[in-house]
DNA sequence: AAGCAAGACAACCGCCCCGGC
DNA sequence: AGCCGGGGCGGTTGTCTTGCT
């Protein structure tokens, strides 16, 4: 019998998200299946995708939604019904996630307010952005500079090279959102932390990464997987 | 200051789709 | 054609935060 290794739940702390980021950063996503155990996580690989593709990728703006963003949900919402993936797809940089939350807390009360008071008389239910109307600003980013020479890492140093979102000069984020900022500190990684992580493979608790390392690139070859250093990930190529 | 309610959001669950075999 | 596994999606839940009394 096959004893199934014990799966942690619950939220992400720290450490797991550096190891993510980390393995993601050095070997791509292969398997999301396979790559905790090669990662070092105790997490389901629905979790570990979960957690990369809502929050820890990458180019993704978080909380405060402009007026025309959420114009543009409520207008798709109206048109695409609930799918959210299809939504999110037309607002850059926002997850389906962050969407489907969004338009649960607050945008749906709004639409359903303004119907009604649209029945008897036109008057505007006051938008939550123009309380927040700095949406640029106020974004918060995953904060990770990391050496655009580095497979992987370009697409965080594009982040770091926007100044909406980092102070000029540094490399390391600084959210400018103090709600965000708040609930967010224990998950800021700095740059010199992953740096010296990926510097230092046998971080990876109990685990071989030098193995690790063979056993991912024998995977990228067997299944026939290519870097593509435009997209930073392997890929597998259409075979036709 | 403490307790409670509501809001916000991260994460999980279950289902479905698709491709490979 | 049917099965299986991986990945994606939408609904829902759990937990933390905030605001009010």
């Amino acid at each position: 019998m096959v004893r199934q290794p014990y799966l942690k739940k619950g939220s992400w702390n720290r450490d797991e998200d550096q190891k993510l980021i980390a393995y993601i950063t050095r070997y791509g996503i292969w398997n999301w299946n396979e790559m905790p155990r090669f990662a070092g996580l105790q997490r389901s690989g629905k979790s570990c995708r979960l957690r990369w593709v809502n929050y820890l990728r990458p180019n993704i703006r978080r909380g405060n939604f402009s007026r025309e963003e959420e114009e543009t949900i409520i207008h798709l919402q109206k048109t695409l019904g609930n799918r959210w993936s299809a939504i999110a797809a037309r607002l850059p940089q926002r997850t389906d996630n962050d969407i489907k939350n969004y338009w649960n807390s607050r945008l749906k009360k709004r639409v359903i307010v303004e119907s009604n008071n649209s029945a008897s008389s036109p008057t505007e239910t006051k938008s939550s952005v123009e309380e927040n109307s700095s949406d640029a600003d106020s974004s918060m980013m995953l904060g990770i500079f990391l050496d655009s020479d580095t497979p992987g890492m370009h697409d965080f140093a594009e982040i770091a090279a926007d100044t909406t979102f980092f102070p000029s000069g540094s490399n390391l984020s600084v959210p400018v959102d103090d709600h965000y900022s708040m609930a967010m500190d224990n998950y800021l990684v700095s740059y010199w932390e992953i740096l010296s992580f990926l510097e230092q493979p046998q971080m990876i608790e109990g685990l071989d990464c030098e193995a690790i390392s063979q056993n991912s690139q024998q995977w990228h070859s067997h299944h026939q997987q290519y870097y593509d250093p435009l997209h930073d990930f392997w890929v597998s190529p259409l075979i036709l």
